[in-house]
DNA sequence: AAGTTCATTTCGAGA
DNA sequence: TCTCGAAGTGAACTT
């Protein structure tokens, strides 16, 4: 990684042609390398970019370009695209390299394991009554989202997607199936909890007696904030 | 604008919680508050970050912490939606502020500009024998894209749209109608240009007797370019 | 101001 | 490998 902060103008020629005019900016050179070139504002979005593979070359200065002042020609080409970014540099302000190694990854906690979490705090909305025996309950054939009973002592076993398709429809019949053989659960009805349910997956699950749940993610999020807070 | 190279583990809590390793990563702090970080590889997007309007405190740190070896911590809170974003940093490596000034921004050359530009120079491909008569001909109610004749010496309107829209059709009739009632120019054809031409917009235009010429923006350039270097 | 569409989109999952 | 949909989307344009 290469930093370089300059007074420069940038010009990139591609799916459209694009231009940036004279002004200091930081320029990160990125191992691949890619190039950045960031403003002090906007948003993580760059002024302009090359992005990876694409190979760095400085350019020969002609008179035009030497008078005008500048110092330094990169040129930037995109390997498969032919697209190319050209930064024209008047004044060096700050130039630095770095060696950062391989990155080890970001780690996002998925949305549907919080939405596990949330229900499993929040049951009720599964039901009036109904109470959590578990979360990830094993089956044979996989872990069960939730596993709870309802107002009425009858296991439930509940299975969360963020967006809810005929599969899951599918994974959950499976399980009931499985968890209706097994005398210390049966009978078990099903609740298919999902941020948005595809209306063929609702068909199917109502056709099948699985109750569907549509989960307001930020609703349930303020909830927890409130829980937490008090 | 301040750049600090650093080992640092960071976390994020908002729309979603994600967690970032310790590595040597760049942290880009600009003026408004906001802060990306970018590893040495991936695109454009940082690995992770908080937009503007955010602020930047340092926090106190605590005997876990310290005896872990972290030096510094940053929390970023956004002052809108409470997004959290927390930099635990172990070591800096790095660390240079720079006056930017403000940015004059990015000009972006239209694709519709160009795409005329590069139609006039390839103007058979509106039709073998096509010549060009001129860009940008006057009407009084506005510039048609341009003025060709075809090989029978009839003229044709060209309008030029990056997507053809039922609007492109209509602006393109009422030229039409008014460049017939020149008996110098009369009859006068349509032709309705575009990368891009909707299905409506389609049916409208050939119901009125106006051509769809479909423009492969990707295959003008690259004609464009032989002709340069040849 | 609120909604819609586009992006040099980037990114990931599923087929 | 390719296609399709989502994104902590952001940004520009319409209504």
């Amino acid at each position: 990684m290469r930093i370089v902060v300059a007074d420069c103008s940038v010009d990139y020629a591609g799916r459209l042609s694009a231009h940036l005019p004279r002004a200091k900016r930081v320029l990160m050179l990125k191992n691949d390398g890619s190039i950045l070139v960031h403003s002090d504002g906007g948003s993580y979005k760059p002024l302009n970019w090359m992005s990876p593979p694409c190979s760095h070359a400085q350019l020969e200065l002609d008179e035009t370009q030497t008078s005008a002042g500048i110092v330094e020609a990169w040129q930037v080409t995109h390997k498969k695209t032919a697209d190319k970014l050209i930064v024209s540099i008047f004044e060096i302000l700050h130039d630095s390299a770095h060696d950062l190694g391989v990155d080890p990854g970001l780690i996002k906690d998925g949305v549907e394991a919080h939405l596990q979490e949330l229900l499993a705090d929040q049951i009720e909305l599964a039901g009036a009554g109904h109470t959590l025996v578990r979360r990830e309950y094993m089956t044979p054939i996989g872990p069960v989202d939730i596993l709870a009973k309802d107002a009425a002592g009858g296991s439930v076993a509940i299975e969360i997607k963020r967006r809810g398709g005929i599969d899951g429809v599918e994974q959950l019949t499976r399980y009931l199936e499985l968890m209706n053989r097994d005398p210390k659960l049966a009978p078990v009805t099903g609740v298919f909890a999902a941020q948005e349910i595809k209306p063929q997956a609702r068909t199917l699950a109502e056709d099948r007696g699985i109750r569907c749940l549509l989960l307001d993610y930020d609703a349930m999020r303020g909830m927890e904030d409130q829980n937490t807070l008090f």
